[in-house]
DNA sequence: ACGAAGTGTATGGGCTCCCATGCATCGGCG
DNA sequence: CGCCGATGCATGGGAGCCCATACACTTCGT
């Protein structure tokens, strides 16, 4: 089972990768564009939870999107420690014009399925995530805020070693 | 389904970071470890494929560890362009000890399906890793060894821009 | 009003991944 | 025997991911 995961991935990604060069973008920052659509005020916070990554990780993807002016990116007036994020009018004609990375050739093989499989398969997959990700309750976002994940108390400088 | 599969991968990769703690070492190079098990002859280039990763990417994690003294390398003497890979003693202590990581949440996750679920799900998702990289034919491996990957000839240095 | 605690985001580090390239080696062919 | 094409692996580059940390800011309690 873990290696049918691990194919899949690997196949998703070459797949991406493919589908990136036709846009001139990775991936993640494709995705990260399409998660913005019909959004005009995410936080970079919010945009970790919608894709499932590390606000670190966000962080760097928006920076890279907003170099390219394809992300508008400004304080939220309401709480300057925020940014608000939306996508240029170039960010809305790029992702409209792209088709979604990797999913293309994971839709041609789940549709290859049958109707009956393909729910099957999403349930199961459903259910093993959510068995993985809770300990004893539901959570719409694994791990990304809904759980602290850094041990100990945060804020202060620590004293070095 | 592309969502579930991604929260999926990151749950395992979390996962695997939890677990790669106890060890002291990455996800990555305790599967290189584990592949390595059992088989005292193996070339990167076998390896990359049993891994289902770049060998570029096989290279470097094997680097790392031999340099902890985990894997032993050395010159494979029919063909001196390859090495011959094997566990150390220290690798095989370790490999005995450490349990996968990522697997014991999927595993508890995939086991509190039931059986009649489990096969159901392994056996739909084997389906849509063959469907995404079989064009028609079967292959043991996907996209690593089975079809050239790189356009054009290779060999000899290209003339810069 | 001030300090403490918490929050949001950026940065650095380390690792993994893939792509492209370069070097060493091998095997086949003329 | 020499050359050429192919192969195996390492390296560099770029990107993404997570962890830990730092700084700016907000909120709350005294």
């Amino acid at each position: 089972m873990l290696d049918g995961v691990r194919r899949l991935v690997r196949a998703l990604r070459l797949s991406a990768r493919e589908a990136e060069r036709t846009v001139g973008l990775s991936g993640a920052q494709l995705f990260v564009l399409k998660s913005l659509e019909g959004r005009p005020e995410t936080s970079p916070g919010e945009l970790a939870s919608l894709t499932a990554t590390d606000q670190s990780s966000v962080s760097v993807v928006v920076a890279r999107l907003h170099e390219r002016g394809l992300v508008d990116r400004r304080r939220d007036p309401r709480d300057r420690r925020r940014f608000s994020l939306s996508l240029t009018a170039a960010g809305r004609r790029l992702v409209r014009g792209a088709p979604d990375p990797a999913q293309g050739p994971l839709v041609a093989a789940v549709e290859a399925l049958g109707s009956a499989d393909r729910r099957a398969l999403a349930r199961l997959l459903d259910r093993v995530v959510r068995g993985m990700g809770v300990r004893g309750r539901q959570a719409p976002l694994f791990f990304a805020d809904e759980e602290p994940r850094r041990p100990g108390p945060r804020g202060g400088r620590r004293p070095g070693p």
